[in-house]
DNA sequence: CCTACATCCTCTAGCGACTAGAGGTGCAAG
DNA sequence: CTTGCACCTCTAGTCGCTAGAGGATGTAGG
């Protein structure tokens, strides 16, 4: 039950004051009470609310997709089609991502095993980004 | 020999228009000569610069790392050392990139399997994110 | 009570790598 | 000659913060 301040508050949940301060000026959390000179003081469960955000960024889903899913979380009736459908969007993206990496892990890897060590004019790192052609797998 | 347009450039190279003019404005790219309409004007070499710089951004090489492979390229007496590093920097990046997504990938997987379709009270997806405590790896 | 110092406040500007749009000019075809 | 697209410059916006200026507040020690 005891009010926290920003710093605190930023301690608890790994999130940083300044990021705090941000996400209450784009309406993600909702403003605090103040203290008699004026400083923001939280409640035990604007702490949940911080953690849910910073989880979720950690996932890396986007600032509008943790504002719905924060409007679900508080409205706990409602379907969660949209929830399962935010995570399943998300999950694509990580997938294709993974995809392109590797295929640029595969193509990094050539260019630095066949860099002689010698000069530019040799190297094959320079050689391949000069040249798509010679891409190990030329679809990206 | 023929000179070409910034359109015909953004065509051939899949560079677009407005972000060659970027490139101009930052330095990647020198400012070609112009028409008498004060409309830009490339040559055909031109054109494998802007291709070396998209080849380098779709591997993910960020705007100072090309500006020094660029460097390289146009002096080929010197070491490929740098080179080297820089590709194996975005290596080693690439590497760890795709490890937390694969970490991420296994977390969404668990939440979207999880989630019974039902109300929101019951959602894991929402319930995960709520409680870091409940991921399958908490390690990130 | 005074001072020192950490923490807080607001506000603006900056990051990277573009992208969008306003408002105007050039150029080629019909 | 007019239509209409492509070009020009310039500014501002995107995303998710982060940094810094300049000032107020809170707290601990002397």
């Amino acid at each position: 039950m005891k009010k926290i301040t920003i710093g605190e508050a930023a301690r608890q949940s790994g999130v940083k004051v300044p990021t705090i301060r941000y996400y209450e000026g784009i309406g993600l959390l909702s403003a605090p009470s103040r203290s008699e000179g004026n400083q923001r003081s939280y409640e035990p469960s604007d702490l949940n609310r911080l953690a849910f955000i910073r989880h979720a960024r950690e996932l890396g889903f986007e600032i509008d997709a943790i504002r719905t899913l924060l409007q679900l979380q508080d409205d706990p009736h409602q379907s969660c089609a949209s929830a399962d459908a935010i995570a399943k969007a998300r999950l694509i993206d990580v997938e294709q991502r993974i995809r392109s990496l590797n295929a640029l892990k595969a193509e990094l890897e050539q260019m630095v095993e066949g860099c002689g060590h010698g000069r530019v004019d040799q190297c094959r790192v320079i050689e391949v980004l000069a040249d798509h052609g010679k891409c190990v797998h030329p679809h990206h």
